[in-house]
DNA sequence: GTGTAGGCGCAAAGCGTTTTGCAAATCGCG
DNA sequence: CGCGATTTGCAAAACGCTTTGCGCCTACAC
């Protein structure tokens, strides 16, 4: 039976569906949730009205009377920055598949009022739980363990171990580093500068500790990992008369931007200096020569964290979630490179 | 061990507030509001209260009591893409300027039901309004025109005219086509293709007119904004010996595609090819040479669509509101050069 | 002292769900 | 038929907030 479509733009309440349906909202609601047997008969009858009318229950309703709101947050420094897209898709996927909304809200590089606002969505019960991927440092950690006692939070992207409350998702940066280094070593190379992303971050100690498995004593420089950085540290290193003939880019857009100046300053890629990243990016096989890298699957990344946090969700409690370290893949490239012979050789 | 779920981390209740102030949660809610006077001693007693505990009202319950969630939704086809995670961080920055929330959902690609959930948030009442990103084709735009009816949507980077209840923010697509066009044919080069983007977006049917004002016979292909397009189309052409000394790209990542594969197929950019852009992604300036082409400011697409959004919605109507046109620039590289001197000359 | 006004606070009515108790109807089986 | 054991459905009580209708109390003018 139709009703009467009123021009209105108000959405339909259970009550409207009930009423229609000749039956109680209890009936409306339990067809639709299952949480008890309803006359099938009835039911269909129902379901077609909410179909038919295209009856959508509120989501404030629904999370005030139960206390959820299947919606998890995802906090990242800035959404515009390549990784952190990857890391969003990812979540995203996952918690569509397992049936949640997710909220994705930037906090500009660790801006503590817009941090403040996503802890704050957790204490509004707007969201259910937080993946929070850090920015410049940890030091936000005292805050972040704060907000964790009471909510279910999962960090993306860099490991922590003195907080065992806290489930973490994260490459293998060490062994990354290791690779890189182990390779670089191999082509001969003696003499190599890393230039790592922020020093507060736990990934960018661990890639730094695994290259210095190979070349233990290679010049630190810090970066933000912006293309510029790796372009400005390289100008750096040149004026002051560093000599160098490898070089650790702490992702690679700083690797891009340090082969960039290298080239206007007049040395070969990899002839001269030897350019590696960490993260394959797609650009990274279009530049020439083409860079060598390390693989990691970002998305997973995000992928994982979202799981593990829907999974302490559900759970009730993280006492059973295992942390996550995904694999990272050498992708040797044009970039590296023999060491070049002595000078006075052709 | 910690666990999840303790007693003691329930979130304050307004009562709880009004009872330890001894008051009633009646001025306790006008102080926060501000909608009635409240004696200035009480109500600094009050906020002393809020500030102790730390209390934050319940999103839920708010939005089910006023109607509004201060939140908007952005809908864009995939977070990851440089493009959409630009205009995500635009839409981002306005909304927390205007206090408002930004959901940014992915609709991977325009698919069906994911769109749906978008539009259904809007339904649930989560959201307040919909900022709309078009992703392969204007197609859904019945549905979306549909869901336009009875609530509050803005069309980013895409403009319609036949459609004057939506509003929309775009850059000056004609405009950018018509100044590329320009450089190229000064430059002296008459047989030119374009590798446009998706046919069914407004945004490439206009670029292409731009660029067909100076090359009215251009040949066009049509890919999707991705580098493996411009690579992938650029073989079809060499393959099929279409004769060109110039080439548009639908945007950036094409255009960087099609050089690599020029390079591959042993042509020189610019001196046997001239390649030409369009956004100026950060990367357009860092390949080799680098690249001509048109800078969009897209972030500023993000914001204005946000705005105009927020702005009607507080305006309860966009009877009022103007769509927005983003003027653009065309920044010159290397990669476009005069035509070559014909085939004998050196 | 009376009348008028306005500042301030309280109680209570929702907002649209989910989730009890309860009760009526139905069924199985001796 | 009788008597528990199911089903099936309803009314009503939350959930935490905003907003409205009232009434009290203090001022101030006459």
């Amino acid at each position: 039976m139709i009703f009467v479509t009123e021009p209105s733009t108000k959405p339909w309440t259970m009550q409207q569906i009930a009423d229609a349906a000749g039956v109680s909202v209890t009936t409306v609601s339990h067809t639709m949730s299952g949480k008890r047997p309803v006359n099938p008969q009835t039911a269909l009858r129902i379901k077609r009205l909410i179909d038919e009318f295209g009856y959508v229950p509120d989501a404030g309703a629904r999370r005030l009377q139960s206390g959820r709101s299947r919606m998890i947050g995802l906090a990242v420094p800035d959404i515009s920055n390549w990784y952190f897209g990857r890391i969003a898709r990812g979540a995203e996927e996952m918690a569509d598949e397992l049936d949640f909304g997710l909220i994705v809200c930037s906090t500009f590089n660790s801006d503590p009022r817009r941090e403040k606002r996503y802890f704050n969505m957790l204490r509004t019960r707007m969201i259910d739980g937080l993946v929070y991927t850090a920015g410049r440092e940890m030091n936000e950690m005292n805050e972040l363990e704060k907000v964790a006692l009471s909510s279910p939070v999962v960090l993306a992207d860099e490991g922590i171990n003195r907080l065992s409350s806290i489930p973490w998702v994260t490459s293998e940066n060490y062994e990354g580093g290791r690779l890189l280094g182990a390779h670089v070593r191999a082509l001969g190379h003696t003499k190599a500068v890393i230039i790592g992303g922020f020093a507060g971050l736990n990934s960018t100690v661990e890639r730094v500790a695994g290259i210095r498995q190979s070349f233990p004593n290679a010049l630190v420089l810090n970066g933000d990992f912006e293309m510029q950085a790796g372009y400005d540290l390289v100008g750096d290193l040149l004026a002051n008369d560093v000599r160098f003939t490898a070089l650790f880019g702490g992702n690679d857009l700083m690797a891009i931007g340090a082969i960039k100046r290298l080239h206007e300053e007049g040395l070969r890629v990899p002839e001269d200096v030897t350019v590696v990243g960490f993260d394959d990016v797609e650009i990274a096989s279009v530049i020439t020569p083409p860079l060598t890298t390390v693989r990691q699957d970002v998305v997973s990344i995000g992928r994982n964290s979202a799981r593990l946090l829907i999974e302490g969700l559900e759970a009730g409690t993280f006492e059973d979630t295992a942390s996550v370290v995904l694999p990272v893949e050498l992708v040797v490239r044009g970039t590296s490179g023999p060491v070049a012979a002595p000078p006075g050789a052709v």
